[in-house]
DNA sequence: TCACAATGTTAAACTAGTTTATTTTTTATC
DNA sequence: GATAAAAAATAAACTAGTTTAACATTGTGA
């Protein structure tokens, strides 16, 4: 399937899939495709499926009792999404998924994940892989989070993820940082002054 | 084993294990006793092992820049710690871990995960099961740091572990909670005034 | 049991980041 | 291209948490 090139090349970075691998795969996928602004996922849902974002971009975010936004996750091409938590457990999600731009999303279903772990075993070892680098990520933002300023945070954002800031609206960018947009502003402003 | 009673209970816990998994198992494990003050593993090393805590607590840490220590977790009694990050990739370590009590740890080394993993597979499920949860608790922890006063995270912290704060010095748990000691010794003030 | 190091407290001056409010710029839509 | 709505910028007053420094208390090992 044409559709799934990128996807194989994802796959193929961790564990390396035959030609009679990927014909099994797709079945398993629903392909589904959301208007910016769409929810793929809304707090108090349980999630029912793996995203992998072929084409678009999303982010994961929550409310908190003071009613302020927090992002949590950004997911663009070639990246994968869904509140593992809610996912494992099967229970209500505590967070949103929402589409930024038009998106096009590969969806596995949670009832798919056994069967297409038992049909092509190396996709449970590519799994679990995606979930130790996601774990790893996640240690990673809370030592960031810790020992650097907003600003140091800010770059380290940029640098990490060249592409993203400006495909998103910097207000987004400041909830994911963690600090006010205002804030941000005066960031940017003395990081414009320096160079 | 005698020694692994506590330890099978923790894995049967997310999988059922026969009695003749069970007998294949120590010979995985290395048996090692450690010193209050020793270190299991230090920042440069590349993780070896994966840890078990039979017995003891266990910290671990690195210093940032400015010289200052950051906590990242803390471990007990049933718990397991390491650096994933280094463990995975085989790089050396971004973080120490150090035993804050004599400790009594089952430690998998690199090297036999696989074996493992082969010898009695449902402990590949197991290791899955308990990154995934490792996951979902260090995006909760950077959801809590977002959303919650460094008061909130101080009595979320009681509310969740209520048996650590007593065995650890006062200014590690300042660090691991993100914030400086002088600062947790005035709420620490105010919350016993107002109880 | 002495002494010295590690831990914990208090308080005052300070700063990184917030809040609130107003203005300007950009974007989307008819 | 006009208009409204969303996003970004600016600035002043404010606050949660830090820094520095001095002192009090609790271990703990020789």
């Amino acid at each position: 399937m044409e559709k799934f090139a990128q996807l194989f090349e994802v796959i193929n970075q961790h564990v390396s899939l035959t030609d009679s691998e990927k014909e099994k795969l797709p079945i398993f996928f629903e392909i589904k495709n959301y208007k910016k602004g769409d929810y793929i996922l809304r707090v108090g849902e349980v999630a029912r499926s793996v995203c992998y974002i072929n084409k678009g971009c999303t982010r994961m975010f929550y409310s908190d009792e003071q009613g302020q936004e927090h992002i949590i996750m950004f997911s663009v091409e070639g990246w994968w999404t869904s509140d593992l938590g809610s996912l494992i457990s099967q229970l209500p999600s505590d967070f949103n998924v929402e589409c930024l731009e038009d998106s096009e999303v590969f969806e596995i279903s949670h009832s798919n994940l056994d069967p297409m772990f038992s049909d092509v075993p190396k996709m449970e070892r590519f799994f679990r892989k995606l979930v130790e680098r996601a774990y790893v990520a996640a240690q990673n933002r809370i030592v960031k989070n810790f020992s650097l300023s907003a600003k140091d945070r800010y770059l380290a954002f940029n640098d990490q993820y060249p592409h993203i800031e400006s495909r998103i609206p910097q207000y987004m960018l400041a909830s994911y940082l963690g600090i006010t947009k205002e804030f941000l502003s005066k960031i940017k402003n003395s990081v414009k002054g320096k160079s």
